[in-house]
RNA sequence: CGGGGCGUAGCGCAGUCUGGUAGCGCACCUGGUUCGGGACCAGGGGGUCGGAGGUUCGAAUCCUCUCGCCCCGACCA
């Protein structure tokens, strides 16, 4: 049992002025943590209490699917070496060397080292599968480290590593990571989903990140109550059908349209929907020197440019995913070159398409919105002109059709047909399939059962342990803000530093403070982790401070103690509750219950 | 790395433009009153004004350099 009077819990009426997000804020104000430099935090016992919390449900569901290590944070470069990843993680790994010249860093994951072991010890296919997991300090030399516990160089990861004699091994220890983070995610209380994510350069292997929704994140996610979810660079949507214009000749026909250059200001001339537009935006993308393939076809740099429906959003990811390179706005004089045309009257009529992506040429992508669409509105490449009667297919051939637009919020997602959620979120979890990179560049091998060396499979499993609590912070404080208006937050009982509080009103009334003592007591007895607020404070000081911490559960004890009766205070729901003395304790039980179930 | 902002007491800030040797609120310490929503009165302690150099009789204030932190962007799990 603690008793808040002998607890070093600093806390703090005002945030340092550096503070910018709710979790950040209220974390330093609550004593939880101190910042030493950028990105850089201190965990003082409150912090601790909690991430010590979250660490054992994260351990407890690991030990059930896997076993544990510790890992040495510092490491020679000679592991990263072999995996190409010393020159490959590039400024963001911390680099140093030791009193001889040799050079070290300081860990960002361990995949290196991991494989290492795994390729030491591992002789016989008999020993597969193997899941190691391990709980530990990373470091990244990030750019930009913020918002607090968010993003910073320095950060508590559980990864874990699995390796299996074959694919379909990997599927099973990829889909045991799935349902563990479910639970871990669950039991933490938090509010999350996972998202599809990019399937990177193997072949049909699979990644998922688990988000949570919250304004202080950084990926935009789309998602539905069907089970869809996507990050914004992925994600796609059903459209509602629409009407296309009827034509007023079958071939495309010229519109004087003076001064007339945006999608509402045409539209309104014309008296058509912007969907009934065909919009054109013109980049250029600048290959990277990688691609030296795409170098050699195109050039360096090439003109690309994209029609959407006039409503519809361009995402440029999903547009420089197929262009193959960084897309920057054309300047005017580019925009002449390509179409002969000023911008405002741009349109797909009289552009030379690339006929493949490879190959040279202006590289033309239809939005898949526009397939089949008929009698649209675009530039014509004239100045002051307009075109009715557009037909895609008909009238000009793009390079490719594909999904290139931004889906927006409220529109169906393409599984289930459930309105889709939009928003910024935080990604507390990340499980792929890794493949044979590190096993191979690594040189590991085991014998299967013809006696054959092979190289076995390997995934690779993260989850962010400062990001779980940051995550439940930033919820709760939504909520709040959202129902009060008020900057506060209420920790799941799981996760929250204590349980309850229990908050003597004044410690100077003996049968206030006994009283207090004694529940605290029986609380603890029963196995209920119980902060005592013992301190000579006015009520109000300790309300505030006790709001401050997050602990869930508040119990007063006050006046009402004369008729035997204490307030329940359950700050997850928001509600009080008068309870006699002597069922408080099996009420609380219950709740907590409920809480975990 | 590009753009912007800020460094003055533990926290929040004023003072800087127009140089004259540092102030307010909270917090802290002592005494008293108060005691269910961040009390009140009285007294008190605490600051290399981020650092270095320069200008000046004199620099928190002007000039040069430098370090750090925050935000937007770029980048990135």
């Amino acid at each position: 049992m603690h008793c808040w009077s002998k607890l070093f819990i600093p806390t703090l009426r005002e945030a340092p002025s550096d503070a910018e997000v709710a979790s950040h804020k209220l974390l330093l104000r609550a004593g939880y943590i101190r910042q030493l430099g950028a990105g850089i935090y201190s965990y003082l016992p409150l912090g601790q209490r909690s991430l010590n919390k979250i660490i054992a449900i994260v351990r407890e569901e690991m030990d059930q699917i896997g076993q544990e290590f510790l890992l040495p944070a510092l490491n020679p470069r000679e592991v990263w070496e072999e995996s190409g990843r010393w020159t490959g993680m590039g400024d963001n790994m911390f680099r140093l060397k030791d009193r001889k010249g040799a050079e070290l860093c300081l860990a960002m994951t361990h995949e290196e080292v991991m494989t290492s072991i795994a390729r030491n010890e591992l002789r016989s296919y008999k020993q597969l599968p193997q899941i190691w997991y391990q709980i530990q300090t990373k470091f990244r030399d990030e750019p930009r480290p913020k918002s607090g516990l968010l993003r910073v160089r320095q950060f508590i990861m559980k990864d874990a590593y699995s390796f299996d004699i074959d694919a379909a091994g990997l599927d099973a220890s990829y889909n045991k990571h799935d349902t563990a983070y479910r639970t871990i995610f669950t039991r933490c209380g938090l509010d999350f989903v996972a998202v599809e994510a990019d399937s990177g350069a193997m072949g049909g292997s699979q990644s998922q990140e688990f988000m949570v929704y919250t304004e202080a994140g950084e990926d935009l996610i789309a998602s539905s109550a069907s089970g869809y979810a996507a990050n914004l660079e992925k994600a796609t949507s059903k459209l509602a059908p629409v009407e296309d214009l009827a034509p007023t000749s079958d071939t495309p026909e010229l519109v004087h349209t003076p001064g007339f250059r945006t999608i509402d200001e045409v539209g309104a001339f014309l008296q058509t929907k912007p969907h009934h537009q065909l919009k054109t935006m013109a980049y250029i993308v600048e290959h990277p020197e990688s691609d030296a393939k795409q170098l050699k076809v195109v050039g360096k740099t090439r003109a690309v440019v994209a029609f959407l429906r006039g409503d519809h959003q361009l995402n440029e990811t999903k547009l420089s995913a197929i262009a193959l390179g960084q897309l920057r706005p054309m300047t005017p004089e580019e925009i002449a070159d390509t179409f002969h045309a000023p911008a405002g009257y741009l349109g797909p009529i009289g552009l030379e398409a690339a006929p493949h992506p490879r190959k040279p040429g202006v590289l033309v992508v239809l939005d898949a919105a526009l397939e089949g669409r008929t009698n649209l509105i675009a530039g014509a490449n004239k100045e002051e002109y307009h075109l009715r009667n557009v037909t895609p297919g008909r009238d000009f051939k793009p390079t490719v059709i594909a999904d290139i637009r931004n889906i927006n919020e409220g529109e169906l997602d393409p599984i289930g047909g459930e309105p889709l959620r939009l928003g910024k979120a935080v990604e507390i979890g990340h499980i792929f399939k890794l493949g044979y990179k590190y096993a191979e560049s690594m040189g590991a091998t085991v014998l299967d059962k013809d006696g054959k060396a092979t190289t076995p499979i390997m995934g690779s499993y993260g989850i962010g342990i400062e990001r779980i609590l940051t995550a439940a912070i930033e919820s709760s404080a939504a909520k709040f803000a959202a129902e009060s208006a008020t900057e506060q937050y209420a920790l799941p009982p799981a996760i929250a530093p204590f349980e309850v509080i229990v908050t003597i009103t004044n410690v100077r009334e003996t049968e206030l403070l006994e009283a207090g003592e004694k529940l605290a007591k029986e609380l603890d007895a029963a196995g209920i982790d119980v902060l005592l607020d013992d301190r000579d404070e006015r009520a109000g000081v300790k309300f505030k401070d006790s709001e401050l911490i997050g602990v869930p559960y508040r119990i007063n004890i006050g006046k009402k103690l004369a008729q035997g009766q204490l307030e329940l205070v359950d700050r997850l729901n928001q509600t009080t509750v008068d309870l006699p003395l002597d069922s408080i304790t099996t009420h609380l039980i219950s709740l907590l219950a409920a809480s975990k179930q």
